[in-house]
DNA sequence: CTTAAAATTAGGAACCATTCCTAATTTCGG
DNA sequence: CCGAAATTAGGAATGGTTCCTAATTTTAAG
């Protein structure tokens, strides 16, 4: 199983010990401290070799660079388009009724990997400079 | 209410009257047959502030550049993280249950603005190549 | 109208995040 | 071991987006 190159197996190793959606940039400042030659090039092709297998999951952000996630648990998050801010949450949606309604409108059978809300934070609703 | 400029109102058009899903680049292709001198730094511009103005929303894709969609009536998207298909589809999402959980668990009284379903389209399932 | 201030533009440079390229190294299977 | 396959470091290249500037357009007030 363990089968890894180090360099991914350093990478996977900061995931489940910064359970904080890191950005790439911050997963490579992080691997640097445990494996201090190893390249940007390696970080970024190893974190979508990561997200292939399904080991991490990619967020999609409305701003700034994407944020990376340890599976460590099921959970939802919720996403605040001004600041970007993520919050991880658990809620039981019906995903075997969702998925009827998407094969009914939309024809196609989906398999559901993550359902997330986009929103504003209370922050950002209160200090709404505009 | 008029008081965009000529360039803004082409962009919104441009939404209105296709409602694809478009990249910036599509967009600034299509804009380019109403105002074939417009930048693209123009369009860019002006993309962000119809998204700030809510009069169109941005989607965070898994792969590929951002796109849009002009609101002409609520729904939501469930995004194939493959392939990068977006399907609108219309679901009764109970938001004020959703609310209510995620000032429980986070503490923060969020607004919800859109709620999107990523997973794996029928035909990526089946194309699997690897 | 005239005019000054404010907003917006075109065009291109700059920027940032990410991917690609290459030659060298490491790992894996037999 | 040994050859093939996978992976690496490092840096160049790319793609998407934002930023900068001087010129133009729009707006509001007189």
């Amino acid at each position: 199983m363990n089968n890894y190159s180090k360099q991914r197996e350093a990478i996977l190793d900061v995931m489940k010990e910064n359970l904080v959606h890191p950005t790439a940039e911050e997963i490579y400042q992080l691997v640097l401290e445990k494996e201090p030659q190893i390249s940007k090039s390696t970080v970024y092709r190893n974190i979508n070799i990561l997200v292939e297998l399904g080991e991490i999951k990619k967020l999609n952000m409305t701003i700034g660079p994407d944020r990376y996630d340890y599976l460590y648990k099921e959970h939802s998050h919720a996403i605040c388009e001004k600041c970007g801010n993520i919050f991880d949450f658990y809620y039981n949606f019906n995903k075997d009724e969702i998925s009827k309604e998407l094969l009914k409108q939309i024809g196609n059978n989906m398999d559901i990997n993550s359902i997330t809300i986009y929103g504003i934070c209370e922050d950002c609703k209160s200090n709404n400079k505009k």
